[in-house]
DNA sequence: GCATATTTGTCCGTATGTATT
DNA sequence: TAATACATACGGACAAATATG
């Protein structure tokens, strides 16, 4: 199979290979041998000269993926992604059973501001109103798998980022304050490449992709709790719908 | 606002300030004035050259996004990022209402071909069955959006890809062959980088984004229609989810 | 019409990064 | 490792088109 690479597009062709080896790696594509094919078949793939294929596998190395062996080749390290549902009941630490041993979230920062037009009418407040804004860090098995800046009304949650950053977990942190259940209202879903802080948050390179959740959360009662706007590593995990 | 750029990183610097800018524009960033900043004010925040952010902005003149007038400025010419309601009645077609003035759907490539595993798992059919598979390509206002291999037991929508050429909509299609009405099942998300022929059929530059989706269709029945995995090209779309 | 400031377009040269042989 | 070719990025200078008063 002779995949495409492009010149002169402004993307060096180390990094167009590495993207394509990553995606090939967790489409599962050398599950049978657990190896990458020798460098010299990769080259003659690419279409590109052995350099160039030796520079896109250091930079695999580099972030964990692979690892080259003198004599014996490039062996996977890692190929996981892990699978979201979606639905009504949608909650980070939920519905990933048995895909990650231990789950963790993690407050980077917290502070309360007036809400911005945006926020007030996700949250259905008024413009200026106080709300709480935690930025979390979602990690599944040590990694970091998701960042997210949440908005809570302030009247009704002061004490929020407190509690989760002792509960590592909105869920548990909503029941403290008197949340026994509430329900996904809608999710948007985009995706772009990842920029600046989130680079570091999630432990990415340049060029990598985020996909991009915008939600509210209600309670029972229909009254919007969350407003979220999380960023998911999209070479980690995948979204399930169920409709 | 100060934008991250990274050197080194094996993407070119007018290639990220095209991308960043590109994500503003669809952001509605500019939205007050219909203008981009002047050359001088861009490389000014993204800390380059004046000619990096004119390289940039000849990118985006090239695929049609803006227009630079000498003595006057760079215009913006089009911002659009078309959002696709998911839900049990998801069609490429519909739930657009507005977004877009013309919706075609074309036939790339149709072949039939016995079922895989992983086709015959999702259609509920033995391995080796046969299927007609559809290569398909979704335009929006003469912009394409979306790249589809979608999958049919071939013994109830043998002529499917006929019929789908001359109507150019799948919601057609299955009318004529008798489906009046059809429900979405199930849909998975992920994110890559494009590739190879996706390149090609999305008018995509190396290192653009795809929004995948992979879902089944099933009739009124429950029996399963259409197995899909649709590429769309991520800064021309979102996805929304009402749950 | 005129002068001036602003903005894009084009040219020069130089240094560094990328890819091949 | 070295030599080579090309793409990328920067800095400066000036021309051409436009907007403003």
């Amino acid at each position: 199979m002779r995949k495409t690479i492009e010149r002169r597009s402004g993307v060096a062709l180390w990094r167009q290979i590495a993207d394509g080896m990553r995606l090939a790696i967790n489409n599962g594509d050398y599950d049978d041998t657990g190896m990458m094919p020798s460098e010299a078949t990769l080259a003659e793939t690419f279409g590109v000269n052995r350099h160039t294929v030796r520079s896109a596998l250091a930079s695999l190395a580099d972030e964990g993926m692979v690892r080259s062996v003198q004599g014996v080749g490039t062996l996977i390290e890692r190929r996981d992604r892990l699978t979201f549902p979606i639905s009504r009941r949608t909650r980070f630490s939920q519905g990933l059973g048995g895909q990650a041993k231990e789950l963790e979230g993690r407050l980077v920062h917290q502070t309360i501001e007036p809400a911005s037009p945006i926020v007030a009418k996700a949250l259905n407040l008024a413009t200026g109103i106080g709300c709480v804004r935690l930025e979390t860090v979602g990690i599944a098995d040590g990694k970091p798998i998701s960042a997210a800046t949440s908005y809570f009304p302030a009247d009704r949650f002061s004490m929020i980022g407190d509690v989760y950053a002792r509960t590592g977990s909105i869920t548990r942190a909503l029941a403290e304050l008197g949340i026994d259940d509430y329900v996904r209202c809608s999710t948007e879903i985009s995706a772009s490449h990842a920029e600046g802080i989130d680079l570091r948050l999630l432990k990415l390179s340049p060029g990598a992709i985020l996909l991009v959740t915008t939600s509210v959360n209600a309670d029972t009662d229909g009254r919007p709790i969350q407003y979220s706007r999380s960023r998911f590593a999209a070479d980690r995990v995948r979204f399930f719908v169920e409709t």
